[in-house]
DNA sequence: CTTGACACCTAGCAATCCGAGGTATAGGCT
DNA sequence: AGCCTATACCTCGGATTGCTAGGTGTCAAG
């Protein structure tokens, strides 16, 4: 896929991978990389930045954890976060819906 | 809609516009508001250089015309064009379903 | 005769995704 | 021991792209 038809959804992207549960940076690419079959397979340097951002506007919360030696920071939504998801959604429906107008 | 979200699309929705026929420019943009019910209103200053460029990539051919006094520059698909839509809507379709899959 | 709709154009700004590079641990292979 | 791969974190600069702001000009209505 082209990379510049991520730009615009990627925070929702993350924001839907971290709505079934915590997880920490690496896991969300591979769990964006699993969900949607090979598609979104995102370099490191392209979901670690998101994820700084989101956290700053206060969408994600992060507490580093140790797994098996290696040091992990593990990410969840917060309250904002889950909203901010929600209407993510639906934002989505409504782009989706007015590209189907257009391309059908 | 955020201006984001449009990255990577706007090729597609103007290939799709056009694939309903030959218009001009400022048509394009008409057409987009209509079909997709508010959702794209889009700035002459985003499309007009996108139809420059289509043309020169050789997926549209456009030539001059006056209808009541004003210059249009009319738009059309070439054969390339047509191609390049289908390809479009399949990269769409792709994407669509991999979002879905990842929000759901 | 001014306002608004129509119709075209360009230059520069702002945002964002990615490539490249860096650091570090664990485990397997030679 | 040494090396490679996978795991796991990070940042900087480049390329692309849509939008804002500005410009030109015609026509019809008030």
């Amino acid at each position: 896929m082209k990379a510049e038809q991520l730009k615009g959804h990627l925070d929702a992207l993350i924001l839907g991978t971290l709505g079934g549960g915590p997880a920490h940076g690496y896991a969300v690419i591979e769990e964006l990389k699993q969900r949607s079959a090979g598609t979104f397979d995102l370099a490191e340097g392209t979901v670690y930045p998101v994820l700084h951002r989101l956290e700053a506007e206060g969408l994600l919360a992060s507490a580093w954890t140790t797994a098996s030696g290696r040091k992990r920071r593990v990410y969840r939504l917060t309250r904002r976060g889950r909203a901010a998801l929600d209407g993510s959604r639906r934002e989505w429906r409504a782009f989706a819906h007015a590209v189907e107008a257009v391309l059908a």
